[in-house]
DNA sequence: ATGGTCGACTTTCGA
């Protein structure tokens, strides 16, 4: 079973890009973040016909929106909100695997978060925390048999390796030291298995995300691991291969995001 | 030293 979580920034925009990775990698299940779109305008007939029948969408008006599309049913999707705040950051769904049995999906956009690391001066930054914690709250005490896989667009880089340079982004949000404390104790929630990490040490530097404003992205490679692919801890001896698709990131007006792909033997 | 780039959908925001 192959899955992808890709920050796609505009779906619409991106379609033929979507088609192309699906062409190259064959994911049995695909997780967008950042459609930008809301439902209606979602190109669900292209991703059926792409051979994604199963789609649960939780799109939004130009921000945000979360897509997952499954070759195998998908069943009682559901969204979560996790602020007063109405947004498109969440869908989760049952991937119903022929012979595996049921995964749950959680498809997440974690908020941004502005550009001050402090909740006084910047209610983005707040707002990320505070949803952080309601994450948290909701995964608390739902260790059981099930089997999970969370993935998405965190917008939080928590490990040394996982920015270009640990001391020069604590400072910046997304590496921030209280950023951290809560996405620490929202994987040990469940807890939540790091899937990129085992299989790739956390000593070798890996990121996901490297901006759109320098002029030669791989040659300055400033790069951060903002997505993620959490898994528990019963799928973790199923877990087989994890790669950045970092050549994503050179295809003409890609996304800023490079897709993260995972494979299980279930 | 501090800018640099995207997309949506407005004349600016969110990333």
């Amino acid at each position: 079973m192959r899955i992808i979580t890709w920050n796609i920034n505009s779906v619409r925009a991106r379609l033929h890009l979507a088609e192309q990775l699906i062409e190259e990698a064959k994911p049995d299940i695909l997780c967008l973040q950042e459609i930008k779109c809301t439902n209606d305008q979602f190109p669900a007939k292209a991703f059926e016909e792409a051979g994604y029948p199963f789609q649960a969408v939780r799109g939004f008006k130009a921000y945000h929106g979360v897509a997952t599309l499954s070759k195998f049913p998908l069943s009682d999707p559901y969204t979560l909100m996790h602020s007063t705040i109405d947004d498109g950051r969440h869908i989760a769904a049952n991937a119903e695997i022929p012979q595996a049995g049921s995964v749950a999906i959680d498809n997440y956009y974690i908020p941004a978060g502005g550009d001050i690391p402090d909740r006084e001066q910047n209610d983005k930054f707040g707002h990320k925390l505070d949803f952080i914690d309601a994450m948290t709250n909701h995964f608390t005490d739902k260790k059981g048999e099930d089997k999970r896989i969370l993935v998405g667009d965190l917008n939080i880089a928590p490990l040394e390796n996982d920015v270009w340079s640990h001391k020069q982004v604590s400072k910046v949000v997304s590496h921030t030291p209280i950023e951290v404390e809560v996405f620490t104790k929202l994987q040990h929630a469940l807890p939540w298995v790091d899937a990129m990490r085992q299989i790739i040490p956390a000593s070798e530097k890996l990121y996901s995300w490297w901006s759109y404003r320098a002029r030669d992205w791989r040659a300055s490679n400033r790069g951060r691991r903002l997505d993620h692919v959490w898994i528990t801890e019963n799928l973790s001896p199923k877990l087989k291969a994890i790669k950045v698709l970092d050549h994503v990131r050179d295809w003409e007006k890609t996304s800023d995001h490079a897709p993260v792909q995972a494979d299980f033997e279930l």
